[in-house]
DNA sequence: CTTAAGTGATACCATTTGGTATCTCAAGGT
DNA sequence: ACCTTGAGATACCAAATGGTATCACTTAAG
């Protein structure tokens, strides 16, 4: 599987989609409650839940005669780790805020400003 | 603000691509020389890196009658902040390292785990 | 059972996308 | 000058994409 996070990446492709991540990460949604944030019909919306969920980003469950679709932010984690890789080029990464606790710990003036 | 990331998701949306930005994150490389390491037209290449281009992962500066497209990592940062407001949601994320980093901070016995 | 509400599934459409082939332009080597 | 080499620009094509409209299915309510 040379690329298992393609589906990731071309879910997030969209915007659409990216927002309806937003909004599933509010609560939990029927189809309809997510297409009554947009400007396009149920069946469109279905079409991008469908690219989530092929992604992983969502899970789906019924309740009754309806579909309540939830977010999986974990499956986010491969898109993530994938971009850590070029971690090494932007060298302000974390490490700075890693730097400043460690400064904190070799100059230990006992002072902070939080 | 309609998504300024979007040229840049959009991007990261074609394995093509993510394997030109790791192959460009060894070294800058003219067209003829990425377009070499895959079963595709120079021509489809230069696309790829027009789009490239376009979110802001590469940079193209002309060497004589070529052109050498560099890797610009930074401009994944848009991306990885916005996947950053889901961290919210698994727990588990670095804020695991930071805190262990933390531990060390204050508490201060010099010990370390293994 | 009948009716309405919430989905799912197609069929269909316009546009975008990934790709090739081809032609022209610019820069070097001889 | 000549000819080769690297790159840009189109034109063109097949397939995927985002979207609508429509119909069938399933569940809840009378």
């Amino acid at each position: 599987m040379p690329d298992a996070l393609q589906p990731v990446f071309r879910a997030l492709g969209d915007p659409t989609r990216r927002d309806i991540l937003r909004l599933l990460g509010q609560e939990p949604m029927t189809i309809a409650e997510v297409a009554d944030n947009f400007a396009m019909t149920r069946a469109a919306v279905k079409k991008h839940l469908v690219v989530l969920s092929d992604g992983g980003l969502i899970t789906v469950a019924p309740r009754g005669r309806e579909k309540v679709n939830s977010l999986n932010a974990l499956a986010l984690k491969p898109a993530l780790e994938w971009m850590g890789w070029f971690d090494q080029f932007w060298d302000e990464r974390l490490d700075a805020l890693k730097t400043a606790i460690e400064k904190e710990t070799t100059d230990d003036t006992g002072h902070n400003n939080g």
